[in-house]
DNA sequence: CAATAAACTTGCATTTTGCAAGTGATAATA
DNA sequence: TATTATCACTTGCAAAATGCAAGTTTATTG
């Protein structure tokens, strides 16, 4: 188990402690930007995560309060993974990494294309956009349970 | 050795290839935010690196070409990192970084203080003026090498 | 009700981290 | 000039994290 501890009142070193590791920003960004929820699905990107360290990220952003987990039922996915405004907060962060990232390997790119194609040409909107779409997704889940 | 692989050709997995860990972008933002530039003074960071660690990270940053190592005479440190292009273009992130640690972890804090209040009050000054003046300094010093 | 699938857990080898101690080169000091 | 101190590491080793394959549990579909 990977173990949370706080090496200092830096906020960098604060959100590193969190997300400060190759996989868990991945996990946020399959669900920020692709639009993932459940587990198979994370388990199905690019980058090959594995299943052991896969269910130790999620418990780990769930205890961090960046995902909620909903229980489904009568669904082929028994669980849903969904982001709190901590994790679509990130948004600002991983589009200067997307954007950073393509500068210097211009050969990546990102899923959707027209994410980075976006950022490119007004970031601020492209930021505003996804931020108000998930927030607006995540309003609507809150008002069903009222 | 940490050896060095693509995942994907995701710009945020490449990114994360090279500074997805605790501690190297802490190194940078040592360098950028704090001026810092000898070993020693990385050394002396509250987070408390270890030094193997941290002459691992130099030697990975170095290889990326995000730092350049000057050997320095008659002083007393004698090796000097200063940043490239490449890791003067990793402030936007880290400024993001900065914004949402505190956001989320209001006791946080920056050195110097100014840096996370000038990034609340105007964020794309504060990022473009860090950025203009490593990169003034950087010219500078190229220029003393003709 | 048998087979399939989703979401894990477990076991184990490999890799990375963390800590302490040691080393070699240069610089300051007596 | 000899000695001491400092800097920038390297090495050794125990502990933790990662990666991979296989197994488990619960729900669902045919």
């Amino acid at each position: 188990m990977k173990k949370f501890t706080n090496r200092s009142l830096c906020p960098i070193s604060t959100a590193l402690d969190i997300f400060g590791d190759k996989w868990t920003l991945l996990i946020v960004r399959d669900i920020i930007f692709e639009g993932k929820s459940a587990y198979k699905e994370f388990m199905q990107s690019e980058e090959k995560i594995a299943t052991n360290i896969l269910a130790n990220r999620l418990s780990i952003l769930e205890a961090q309060g960046l995902v909620i987990k909903e229980k489904t039922t009568g669904n082929r996915s028994r669980y849903l993974y969904h982001p709190t405004p901590k994790a679509i907060a990130l948004i600002p962060v991983i589009a200067e990494l997307i954007l950073w990232g393509n500068t210097y390997y211009p050969d990546t790119y990102t899923h959707p294309e027209s994410l980075l194609a976006g950022l490119k040409t007004d970031k601020m909107n492209t930021i505003q956009a996804y931020t108000e779409k998930l927030t607006a997704r995540l309003n609507r889940k809150k008002d069903k349970l009222d």
